[in-house]
DNA sequence: CATAAAGTCTACTAGTACTATAGACTTTAT
DNA sequence: ATAAAGTCTATAGTACTAGTAGACTTTATG
């Protein structure tokens, strides 16, 4: 049950840059460096996490002198669900309760095994959280992440 | 987020071992080629999980002909929590949120730290499933696991 | 147009964790 | 005495993790 260090690191970068700009304009543009300087992470592992997201169409950037990474849609419309499983894979903790990677775990009879019920309502209830929170959820309020009331 | 071969193993061992027997005596006892058999799991690897529950205080056994494993306390004591933390280690999926293993991750200001807080809640759904869901849970009705109304 | 600053891409590596397998040993019932 | 059971430790192959390295491309700008 744990991130790795690349959906750590990965989640870290795109917070970083849904961060509201220090100047007024929306999308924030940062380069490798300066985030791997910020939050202290290999700035060459970063690299390639970096590339992993904009290749699976979360992040744009620029090349060049003054180029840099921004986030490719609004920071509300980017969920931590969605950069989890690009770079950790499925949420779920056992294949049999995946969606996006199910495989069968063999037990005679998948609808009534216990442990298989238990461990889909596991993964729903990390989905729960990690859908439903975006970047600007993170960044603007860190305390009322939950939308769903009664679930804190 | 996954569940290991070996907490998978060992969850499904401790729950064909709190299933009511087909006879009247209540604590089953069951040998490891039994469940090996059933579960469809190498029984020399199911014999290292089992040996490691048992060191954990979790099950009880008897050596010699008509040996066996036979669970430690009632299956309505026993939580699928606690089984895990011991197979798998800590449930939270990074350090900082861990309650039995906690580390620092390095960031300025945990407290404000909004990846930490979103994992943090993560941690907490997960233990609250894992935690409320006893082996009697998984046996008795596989329908109505959570206790919590409201959590489903 | 030369240069430097930035991202792109691929390969490689050391270490660790996972998933077992092997085999010698101990205990106990019959 | 024997066979059926658990106990314990070591080892090994594989995959994954967390990086490192280096050559390459694109772009601004002086």
């Amino acid at each position: 049950m744990r991130l790795s260090k690349r959906g750590e690191y990965g989640l870290r970068a795109m917070i970083a840059l849904a961060e509201p700009s220090s100047r007024s304009d929306s999308p924030a543009m940062l380069q490798i460096k300066e985030i791997s300087r910020r939050e202290q992470i290999s700035s060459k592992f970063l690299e390639q996490i970096l590339l992993t997201l904009k290749n699976a169409g979360m992040l744009h950037s620029k090349m060049g002198v003054g180029g840099g990474y921004y986030l490719a849609r609004p920071a509300s419309e980017i969920t931590l669900g969605q950069i989890f499983r690009v770079l950790d894979g499925a949420v779920a903790p056992i294949k049999c309760v995946s969606q996006m990677a199910y495989e069968s775990c063999g037990c005679p009879e998948e609808e009534t095994c216990g442990l298989r019920l238990v461990m889909g309502d596991v993964r729903n209830a990390i989905a729960d959280i990690l859908d439903n929170t975006s970047l600007a959820d993170v960044t603007t309020r860190q305390g009322t992440l939950r939308k769903k009331p009664g679930i804190n």
